[in-house]
DNA sequence: CTAACAATGTTAACTTTTTAACAAAAAAAC
DNA sequence: GTTTTTTTGTTAAAAAGTTAACATTGTTAG
C-alpha cells in the first residue's frame, strides 16, 4: 500500500471523518455518490480512491461503513499511537488543542510549549504547557514524533531547527514563514493569509466577469 | 490575466509576502532561485509563474522587488478594499484576527460574530464583536464580501447558508464540516485534522521504510 | 575582443490528478 | 424469466501542474 497519491491520503482522512458520523447515525452502508456529495467531489473519484486502497464494496449496496473506517485506519494510522506537541500556546495553539481533544486516540497531543511564564506549568484542555527551554529534552523523553508550530513568524526557523534536532519526524507549520527541514522529516505548511487572499482573488474575478 | 492556475495564485500570494520582507531589508532585486529557495520550490517554477503574469525581470539582475510586489497586487488585489467577517470568535477566530491585523489594507476584517453574550459588544484586537442575530443585517450594511467560518462544526451548515443568503461572495471554512454553496460563491475549505493525519501518515511511512 | 558565465523566458516533456467511458453483476420491475 | 435499473471496479482519456531543456543575452573575465 505504498504509493498512494497525496491527494488520496487527504481524502481518505476526510472520508473517515464523514463515515464516523454516518456510523453514529446508525447507517451501515453508504454509496460512493453519497460520500462524494458530502465532500464536494465526484463519485468516480471516491471509487477510484477506494480502488487504490483495495477496498471493494457490495454491488447495489455500497460500502460497509464500519469496514471502510477500519481499513482507512489500517492505512493511515500507525500501530502504536503517535505523540504530538504544539509549540506556541497562543490562540491558534489552543484552538488546535480543543479541536483535536478526544477526537482520535491514535494521535495524542501530549505537550504544549510557550515562552510565557504565566502559561508554563498550567494545563490547557488537558495538555500540560512547558517552557521552551525544556523542548529538546521533552521531545525525547515523551517520544514526540510530530511538532505543530503555532509560534509567531519570527520564531519559526529557530523552533523548526530545534524540533528537527530533537528528533521530530514531522512538522506541521502554521507560521506564515516557510522553514527548512532535512530529508527524512516530513514538512507540511499551511498559510492562512494565502487562503484568504485566494478567496479574495476569486471573489474579485467573479465580480469582474459581470 | 484570466486563467491563472489555482496553484499560481497561491504562490503569488506567498511570493509577495516574501518580497515584502525583502523590501523592508532594503533589497531592491531578487533572483528567481532566491525566491524559490524561500518557498521550497524550483527556480523554474518561479519563473514560469512570473511569465504567466507577464512580468519580465532583468537579465543577470533578477526581478525588481518593488515592481513585482506592485504587479502581484494588481493581479490579486481588488481596486477597492474587501470587507471580511469572522464568524466564531473563539480561539481560532481570534488567532486569525491577530494574524491579519494591520497586515494588508486591501483586506480588512470589519466584524466578528459570536453567540456568547460576554463577547458581544466588545472589541477584540480592533474588531467589534456582534451577535449572530445581526449577521444578515450587518453583512449587508457593512458590505461584507467574505466570511471566515470558525464556528463549531455543528453550526457550520447553518452559518454558511446564512452567509450566502446575506450576500457574501466568498467563504473560507475552517470547520471540519464541509458545506455547500451555490454557484457564484467561492468556497475554500481547510481542515486541520486532515493536515495532521497526513503528516502522521508520512511519518509512519518513512518509519516503515527503515 | 572574445569566450565563458549567469541569469531570464519559453517551449516541450513529463508527472500527477481528475474525469469519462464502459463492462459486469446484483436487484428490481414487469 | 427476461429486461431494466443501479451501482461497483477499472481502463483510458483529459486536464492540471511540474520539471527539464535550451535559446537568448547582458555581464564579467581573460
Amino acid at each position: 500500500m505504498k504509493n498512494l497519491p497525496h491527494k488520496t491520503i487527504e481524502r481518505l482522512s476526510q472520508y473517515r471523518r464523514a463515515l464516523l458520523i454516518c456510523l453514529e447515525s446508525g447507517k451501515t452502508h453508504i454509496y460512493s455518490h453519497e460520500i462524494a456529495k458530502i465532500q464536494h467531489i465526484t463519485a468516480v473519484q471516491v471509487r477510484r480512491d477506494l480502488m487504490l486502497i483495495g477496498y471493494t464494496g457490495t454491488l447495489r449496496k455500497g460500502y460497509n461503513v464500519k469496514e471502510l473506517i477500519d481499513l482507512i485506519g489500517e492505512i493511515i494510522d500507525s500501530d502504536e499511537g503517535i505523540h504530538v506537541a504544539i509549540i506556541g500556546m497562543g490562540n491558534l495553539g489552543r484552538a488546535l488543542i480543543n479541536y483535536f481533544s478526544g477526537k482520535r486516540t491514535q494521535l495524542s497531543i501530549v505537550a504544549g510549549f510557550d515562552i510565557n511564564p504565566d502559561k508554563i506549568g498550567n494545563t490547557m484542555s488537558g495538555v500540560p504547557c512547558f517552557g521552551l527551554d525544556d523542548l529538546d529534552r521533552l521531545i525525547q523523553t515523551l517520544d514526540i514524533k510530530i511538532g505543530i508550530m503555532t509560534v509567531p513568524a519570527d520564531f519559526a526557523v529557530e523552533v523548526a531547527d530545534r524540533l528537527v534536532r530533537a528528533g521530530v519526524k514531522g512538522i506541521l507549520n502554521y507560521t506564515p514563514k516557510p522553514v527548512n527541514v532535512p530529508k527524512g522529516v516530513y514538512l507540511e505548511e499551511y498559510d492562512m493569509i494565502t487562503s484568504l487572499e485566494k478567496v479574495a482573488f476569486y471573489v474579485k474575478m467573479h465580480n469582474d466577469e459581470e
